[in-house]
RNA sequence: GGCGCGUUGGCGGAGCAGUUACGCAGCGGUCUGCAAAACCGCGUAGACGGGUGCAACUCCCGUACGUGCCUCCA
């Protein structure tokens, strides 16, 4: 069975299959820094995520570059209003460069809370102008471009295939019906690859504009004129600067179809006349409450408001992953309450491996049948399902059921090596950390489990009650099962 | 106005033309010193109306409702 997934450019699922043997290029649209992602944003890092993983698992070898939007990501994406750094500068009384590198720790804090699989590359806009610049300095060349009085701008009449990305009509899009339309613009979908700062005004991040790309004679330039670049420019530049002129996977929210990728594409291929990416993969939205995320309904949870509710960031990722990366998720904090439940059970049984350990007297004397064996081909069925586009609902059912059919039986007919060969695997694909946050409890516990158990068999239950007590102030939980006790944590 | 998507049990959420998805929550029971767990069982899901099939939640058409994009947003 091969890795099969989504592919927005033909709108069909695909076999997939990268142009180098096994290597695989991936580019991954990152946030752009100007405030703290909301759960939205982070679902779609949490999908890519898991996209790299399963990429990994399956033995490619993986080069990824996410961007750091740091520049030039407008109020509006018709090349209108504010810069998003500028205002967000304004709004706390730093400088857009202060702000730039707040919300960029930030977020890398926030990557490493969600154990997200930090990209070999983590590029800032700002780092990649030189080579947004010579991505101009192409497009002019080709005549691509036209400058009017706010900026320079790529012709989209001259990249045939322009609508094709996102299947539009363009003729029927009312664009502009709702913003002030750039009236010097030849079309409305034209967009910005640099725009000049406004004359009289100073911004925080500003360049000087090189005299080749502009369209005046030398004779004729005398200050300079300071500019920054457009928004689309940079994920173009910083891909193919990394990951050269083709790359095997692009991937994006679902908002990203029509204005922005479809933006990349033609600047990308015009400038290269190759094609720019093999696989567009599109995550779609997560709802909040069933309504859309949105600043201005204010419903945009950030991760600081998912931990100060009481959740981790292991409950929202597995919140996440119990849906598909193509549906519409819904977030509402009891959804959360049972993605947190079932994590929680997950930890549960990981638990018992200490327990299992503790117990193994005569391993070698029980042969593996005689034993509860998670069995390797668990491991292959939750690989098959990631394969199949990444289907992480059916990969959570593969390993509930290989779960729960550990607490019917004896911890001494289990086997060992095979439950942490699963929780190995799970963990690898999809990041829960059911491993690493289920530690063995301390000798006093366990010396407490067993003194608790001379107690019962005294059937000295007051004594039996209290160090149950002592116990679950050290946060362990104990049950007695038909197998005798087993512990976990609260 | 243009283009698109969705509608599965209390909630979340998959696959599949014919066999229990799965999870969380709930109810009843067994077990049990108590508690919890576990186990067994229950609630008879597939918006509505047609159509094609031996057979449709699963394909096709229509209707209703919801929702997304064409401003910002992963």
């Amino acid at each position: 069975m091969p890795l099969r997934i989504y592919n927005t450019a033909s709108r069909k699922l695909e076999i997939f299959s990268p142009a180098t043997d096994k290597s695989v290029s991936l580019y991954t649209c990152g946030p752009t820094v100007y405030d703290y992602p909301h759960i939205g944003n982070w679902a779609s890092f949490i999908y890519w995520d898991t996209l790299v993983r399963v990429l990994k698992f399956s033995g490619y070898n993986v080069t990824r570059v996410m961007n750091l939007t740091d520049v030039g990501h407008l109020v509006s994406d018709a090349d209108d209003g504010e810069d998003k750094l500028e205002k967000g500068a304004r709004r706390e009384g730093k400088s857009a460069w202060e702000i730039a590198d707040f919300y960029i720790a930030d977020f890398k804090s926030g990557m490493k809370s969600l154990n997200l699989i930090q990209p070999e590359y983590l590029a800032r806009a700002t780092d990649y102008i030189p080579q947004q610049l010579e991505l101009i300095r192409q497009l002019k060349a080709g005549g691509y471009t036209y400058q009017i009085s706010d900026g320079i701008y790529f012709d989209t009449s001259k990249f045939s295939r322009y609508s094709d990305f996102a299947r539009l009509d363009l003729k029927s899009q009312k664009a502009g019906a709702r913003v002030k339309l750039n009236t010097e613009k030849h079309r409305p979908w034209d967009f910005a690859l640099w725009k000049f700062t406004e004359p009289g005004k100073k911004r925080d991040m500003e360049w000087e504009t090189p005299i080749d790309i502009l369209a005046i004679k030398p004779e004729q330039y005398s200050n300079p004129i300071m500019g920054f670049p457009g928004w689309h420019l940079e994920c173009s530049a910083i891909a193919m600067s990394l990951l050269g002129k083709t790359i095997d996977i692009h991937t994006g929210g679902i908002d990203h179809i029509p204005i922005h990728h479809t933006n990349e594409i033609a600047q990308s291929e015009s400038a290269t006349k190759q094609p720019f990416a093999h696989y567009w993969l599109h995550n779609n939205h997560l709802k909040i409450n069933n309504s859309k995320v949105s600043k201005s309904l204010g419903n945009g949870y950030t991760l600081q408001d998912i931990e100060s509710h009481g959740f981790s960031p292991m409950d929202l990722r597995m919140f996440i992953l119990q849906s598909q990366y193509t549906s519409e998720g819904n977030f509402t904090f009891d959804n959360l309450v049972a993605a947190k439940n079932r994590l929680n059970n997950w930890q549960n049984y990981a638990a018992l491996r200490h327990q299992i350990h503790d117990r193994l007297t005569d391993d070698a004397s029980k042969t593996d049948l005689e034993k509860f064996v998670v069995s390797t081909a668990t491991i292959g069925a939750i690989r098959d399902a990631l394969w199949q586009n990444l289907n992480t609902p059916k990969a959570l059912s593969i390993i509930d059921d290989a779960l729960s059919g550990l607490e019917e039986v004896d911890l001494d007919t289990i086997s060992w090596s095979s439950l942490n060969q699963l929780l190995e695997a799970a963990d690898e694909l999809l990041g829960l950390q059911l491993l690493s946050s289920t530690p063995d409890i301390d000798d006093e516990a366990k010396q407490l489990i067993i003194r608790r158990e001379r107690a019962r068999e005294a059937k000295d239950w007051p004594q039996s009650d209290t160090l149950r007590d002592q116990l679950l102030k050290m946060n362990v939980v104990v049950k007695d099962t038909s197998h005798g006790p087993v512990w976990s944590r609260q």
